[in-house]
RNA sequence: GGAGAGGUGGCAGAGCGGUUGAAUGCGUCAGACUUGAAAUCUGAUUAGGGUUUCGGCCCUACGGGAGUUCGAAUCUCCCCCUCUCCGCCA
């Protein structure tokens, strides 16, 4: 989300970054609603003071004469005292109708209000290639192991040619797709025997880099989630079609305690959502920051929209696992852009000790999604498809994830005087599997149809070397 | 699944119809004392928002929402969450 009062001081940044992004959001509209709410806002505490005032005085002279009616002996005192009751009542009773209602109006703007701020995107930051697409992404560097030149196929390369993973995980009994979609529909499959190994070396084997190499803090976290946390990291709305969603609220029962909850709940997408869902509506010390945490998450993903498009082998699925890493910073532009360029770095010293040839895509103004104000992806050569396949997503938020969670710190360290700031936020993949599988399995096969273990996964697989 | 208890400031914990944005303790910060520290004493210490002649002024919030009342942290209803006991169970 972003800052309200910064909209308002400067439209045409926020107008131009929807531009540049592709949204479609009326920015007019949202100024006029906010400027209506405020003046609303304005004469309604205006009034709430009067009522105020006009209670405390009041409240005691009632109390007084109360009293004063139950002693009161003949009938025409009285009724004296009751009239005077019923017009002290009426004055701040009539003040309250008035804040009602202008209440009421304030109450009608909200919603609008709210749901339109939601979906103005995040404007890029200016170093950002401005861009129409995906083919206006800009390659920023490209990585290879000794002996892979980028100017030769595959088979000028290695000598022989390439299989893809498809048909390598048929070969060697890594996956099953039949029995996957038997059970699960299309984008399903099934991992076996070494194929099986190999997701779990992978993923193992990305966590303790991230754990005992860069000093990230593990973390196991939910991936079934209440919207507000969707909303919160900002995958809602403009996302929701994406979304699994349990509809638990449809499902009644539950009395007290233990019963079934009234709320929906959804399967996340990534585990950037627990990460950051973790300190939701917290104060931080600042001290603690920058957070640095890792998860393994499984994600879910309905991929609508995406229909037809890499329907077979293991690229694009509903179901994969994932090492997720996020940042919690100071709001500072400057400190942001390092720990991007740090959380890339990572990235990229773990590709190069898998030895996968790569390459960074600095991806351009309308690619970024709503979230981001800057984005560099990361893209695997997969020789089956002959194309570099997307593996990591390398983001940078500045506050505008945390000002959705509410998630702020005290600038100043020791305890802190001073307003809160919102923290900033950014998140890396640092491993998905099984697509990351592709990369590996096309790129180590052998001649004879055999898959070299990358040297780093062997640990992890009880030192195998060689699959087949 | 059954039965009960409870959700108050950074934490603990009072308040149970008005002057309580909230006692008290702890924590934190500032000052005093001290060579320094500890201890002690004094003071400060919620957040969000509106408005501003930038000195302030004001509104909102005691899990969330609706209601009763001239007035609600306090009473009623619904929802969410936490805890305890029994049952079931990876």
């Amino acid at each position: 989300m972003i800052d309200l009062k910064l909209l308002r001081e400067n439209p045409a940044h926020f107008k131009e970054g929807a531009r540049l992004k592709g949204v479609a959001v009326d920015i007019e509209h949202l100024l006029a609603l906010d400027a209506r709410r405020r003046a609303l806002q304005t004469s309604r505490q205006a009034l709430a003071a009067e009522q105020g005032q006009l209670e405390k005085v009041v409240g005691p002279q009632l109390g007084k004469l109360s009293g004063e009616l139950k002693k009161a002996a003949d009938e025409g005192a009285r009724r004296e005292i009751e009239g005077q009751i019923a017009s002290l009542r009426g004055q701040p009773a009539a003040l309250k109708a008035q804040v009602q209602a202008l209440d009421e109006q304030e109450r009608a703007i909200e919603p609008e209000l709210t749901a339109l701020l939601l979906t103005v995107p995040q404007p890029p930051d200016a170093d950002v290639p401005r861009g129409e697409g995906p083919s206006d992404n800009i390659e920023a560097k490209r990585w290879a192991p000794a002996g892979w030149d980028w100017g030769k196929s595959f088979s000028e390369n290695k000598g022989f040619p390439a299989q893809n993973h498809i048909d390598l995980c048929a070969r060697l009994g890594l996956a099953d797709f039949p029995r996957g979609v038997k059970m699960s529909g299309t984008r399903s499959y099934v991992l076996a025997g070494d194929g099986m190994l190999l997701h779990q070396a992978i993923l193992r084997y990305a966590l303790d880099f991230m754990v005992h190499r860069n000093g990230f803090k593990p973390m196991s976290v939910p991936v079934l989630v209440r919207e507000e946390c969707m909303v919160g990291t900002g995958f809602f709305p403009a996302g929701r079609e994406q979304a699994y969603q349990i509809e638990e609220s449809k499902r009644g029962g539950g009395s007290g305690s233990t019963g079934g909850s009234g709320h929906d709940l959804f399967l996340t997408g990534t585990g950037e959502v627990g990460l950051m869902g973790l300190h939701e509506g917290e104060i931080l010390d600042e001290s603690v920051l920058p957070l640095k945490y890792v998860t393994v998450s499984t994600c879910f993903r309905r991929e609508a929209g995406a229909a037809g498009k890499d329907t077979a082998g293991l690229y694009r699925v509903h179901v994969f696992d994932k090492v997720e890493q996020v940042i919690i910073a100071r709001a500072d532009e400057a400190e942001s852009r390092v720990w991007h360029r740090e959380m890339i770095g990572y990235v990229e010293a773990l590709l190069q000790s898998l030895g996968l040839p790569y390459r960074l895509l600095q991806c351009c103004t309308a690619d970024l999604g709503v979230k981001n104000a800057d984005m560099i992806d990361i893209e695997c050569w997969m020789p089956g498809r002959g194309e570099f396949g997307e593996t990591h997503s390398a983001s940078r938020l500045y506050d505008y994830q945390c000002r959705r969670l509410n998630m702020r710190y005290r600038p100043g360290g020791e305890g802190g005087k001073g307003p809160t700031a919102i923290c900033h936020s950014l998140n890396n993949t640092v491993a998905a599997s099984p697509r990351l599988m592709i990369p590996i399995l096309e790129m180590y096969q052998q001649a004879d149809g055999t898959v070299k273990v990358p040297e780093v996964l062997r640990a992890y697989m009880g030192g195998k070397v060689q699959i087949g």
